[in-house]
DNA sequence: GTCTATACCTTGATAGAC
DNA sequence: GTCTATCAAGGTATAGAC
């Protein structure tokens, strides 16, 4: 034994994120990413060369990844804009398991020194999110700087009721956020 | 020389505070405390026996005593609700550095195991403001359950434009935000 | 009240056996 | 591919002189 993988690439990736997210990247220390593996320290850094910073780019691409196919395509794809918002307020909701969950985007923004390896990551990400939220907007009849402001405050309002969520210890934000993310958008529902 | 103390308190704070706020609880250690501060390590432990919790704590307690003077004192005292949503949106876009400095309540609602020690205060400080924002919309005309409504939301945005703030490195959510406070909040401007 | 010096522990990371 | 054992560095915290 121990000569074959002993943990799935998804599975060890899914537990990684799930730590990252629960106590942030400085939180997430060695001993405690090997000890919700399942795998010792050495073994970590066999998977990840390049060591702590490695994972969370890792867990970083894969909720991209993610986001890509659950959130942006189903956005930008067919369907009316009420349907695709509507499919994207339900693939939020589980992706935050209702608000108890933290977004990568925030806990990774502020950690190692000043110029963070995940900075443009997360810059990038917040973007496409943003453009495909004003797509939408605009497919449904806003006017581009209409469309524009109000993807940015919808994006703020989806970050925002996950910090309030968290701080409150109450899932009530987060569910404000997703039952008005249509209006929002200025999308009749 | 050295037997008088070389920092006020308030002094001594804000540059405590300035540095969670730039890099978090985990990320500020004693040294950078340290060198923040001009003071030593035992001095530091000097004025805070507690170590750097009853740093936070601190900081934490000094940035409520500011929100109470400068957010929650105006939001309930005299002037039109316009008036005093306007000179909150001033207060706070000084309190964050227009959009500069993060949140205290995000940064510290992630960090030591299950039970941090900032929890309440975190709850207590989210809990009034969401109350005073209710209190001035109903002023303005709002039925409860609206006013109620639209107060989690300005929170929710308030939060969300720092952090969106933060990772695109853009000072313009955070402007947004303030620019639509009064509107957020059903009052006519 | 602040300092220098240090104790002690945890951290991220590596070496080498199996 | 995973393990045990170990390392140097940096972490929090303390002792004791001035």
């Amino acid at each position: 034994m121990a000569r074959t993988q002993t943990i799935d690439d998804d599975v060890l990736i899914e537990r990684l994120s799930h730590t990252f997210r629960a106590v942030g990247y400085e939180g997430a220390s060695l001993a405690r990413l090997a000890e919700v593996t399942g795998l010792q320290k050495a073994s970590l850094y066999h998977r990840f060369p390049d060591g702590k910073r490695q994972m969370a780019e890792a867990v970083l691409l894969s909720a991209g990844d993610w986001f890509n196919e659950h959130v942006l395509g189903p956005l930008a794809g067919p369907g009316t804009p009420a349907q695709r918002v509507t499919a994207v307020g339900r693939a939020l909701d589980a992706f935050y398991d209702g608000g108890r969950k933290s977004c990568l985007l925030n806990l990774l923004s502020q950690p190692p020194g000043e110029h963070s390896p995940f900075a443009q990551p997360i810059r990038e990400m917040f973007s496409a999110l943003i453009d495909a939220f004003a797509a939408v907007a605009r497919e449904a009849g806003l006017g581009d700087q209409d469309a524009a402001d109000r993807a940015v405050r919808a994006v703020s309002l989806l970050q925002g009721s996950l910090v309030l969520a968290r701080g409150l210890d109450s899932a009530m934000p987060f569910r404000a956020f997703t039952a008005s993310l249509g209006r929002e958008l200025g999308i009749d529902q």
